[in-house]
DNA sequence: ATTCGGTTTAACTGAATGGTCAAAAGTATT
DNA sequence: AATACTTTTGACCATTCAGTTAAACCGAAT
């Protein structure tokens, strides 16, 4: 039955991206994916034959979703502040849904760099940097940004969003010991990175 | 021998290090870490007795060496901006020598948590932020910084030190299409990263 | 009711892997 | 040179794990 079918093959997908996404790629059960699946181990490999199969699958997915949550902000009609503003806001929301998995996609890509090309070859960067220089023409001026500087502070915005979660284990632990709650933490870096942001780069 | 027996401890930890840096916990294998050493699968165990042991030492020994770059900015007779230079240049030069240890790190924290405890349990952090307050009085109300934002301020410094390197295998390949050389970026981020904060948390 | 497609299961296989053991090789001590 | 010790090795073991197979199950079409 299709619609079975897809129950099952959605029970061992969410099963899956927990448990790879906890354990790794290396780390990770087939046994311990069907087991929180409610399914047998067998039923892994009728839907998705191999565990390289399934673990690319989950990961193709996951970082599509990741990467995708980057790309709005070239389309949006805003000024370059309120895009910054609007990145924050979005970006971090997203992983406040889903804080494991900035640590899993790096790590996984880091552990086999062949993977993201896959991930972004049909993605334009000349178009990208042309789009933001037409849309921002004035502004770029107005702020202390040009082609040289641009890749500092693309990787500034993606740090100052991305590495908290990426550090999640030990800012916990920091944190306790400074009575500080990760959770409020995160919700007040919304606003904190983005007036950052746009104070360092105002002339 | 006393003089051999360092040197095959000291092969064999070296090549720990690289496989479990490359790999991690889960995905290296005790013989790849033995024929890397140049010795008998039998002989990591009679030095390390198992596979966790080893990986204690590795990891004991890699983080520490991480987290005490963090700590000699407390003790330094600088101001708050010569400090924030300081860190930058020494901490990405450290990591330049090591690329793989952030990630490294990040992950095997993520993955198991309680790890961190024991490294950072002889930490008074209440001293350390004392030491900060009586060092920068004048300074802290100069800059924007109150003790609300100090864990917004000391994780941006950490992010836009630490996450180029946890995030290379992204980058490299998104550079690629920019036509940006990584070893460049990391270079003249020593001096960006220090002005951009230096810049943000100027009144 | 029977056949037929897809689905699910239990039992199994073979390779990989962490770890052991007893013997060999090497070194220091007397 | 004999003894006692540590270091190194190769063969071996038990377990874990991804993946296979063949049979049972189940719902629908004939």
């Amino acid at each position: 039955m299709s619609e079975n079918e897809k129950l099952t093959e959605e029970k061992i997908f969410e099963a899956a991206t927990i448990v790879f996404e906890e354990e790794g790629l290396t780390g990770a059960r087939m046994q311990n994916i069907a087991d929180r699946a409610g399914i047998n181990k067998s039923l892994l490999h009728y839907y998705f034959r191999t565990k390289d199969h399934l673990f690319e699958a989950v990961f193709t997915k996951l970082a599509k979703k990741m990467f995708t949550k980057f790309t709005p902000i070239f389309e949006k009609n805003l000024s370059l502040e309120e895009k910054i503003r609007f990145f924050f806001r979005e970006h971090i929301s997203f992983m406040q849904q889903n804080p494991k998995l900035p640590g899993f996609i790096l790590n996984e890509i880091n552990h086999n760099p062949q993977r993201i090309q896959k991930l972004i070859k049909n993605i334009e960067f000349k178009n990208l940097w042309v789009t933001i220089l037409e849309q921002h023409k004035d502004e770029l001026y107005k702020y202390n940004i040009t082609e040289e500087t641009l890749p500092q502070i693309m990787t500034t915005i993606a740090s100052l969003s991305v590495f908290p979660f990426a550090a999640k284990g030990i800012l916990e632990v920091v944190f306790e010991n400074f009575g500080v709650d990760f959770d409020k933490y995160i919700e007040s870096r919304k606003e904190f990175a983005a007036d950052f942001v746009i104070k360092a780069i105002t002339k």
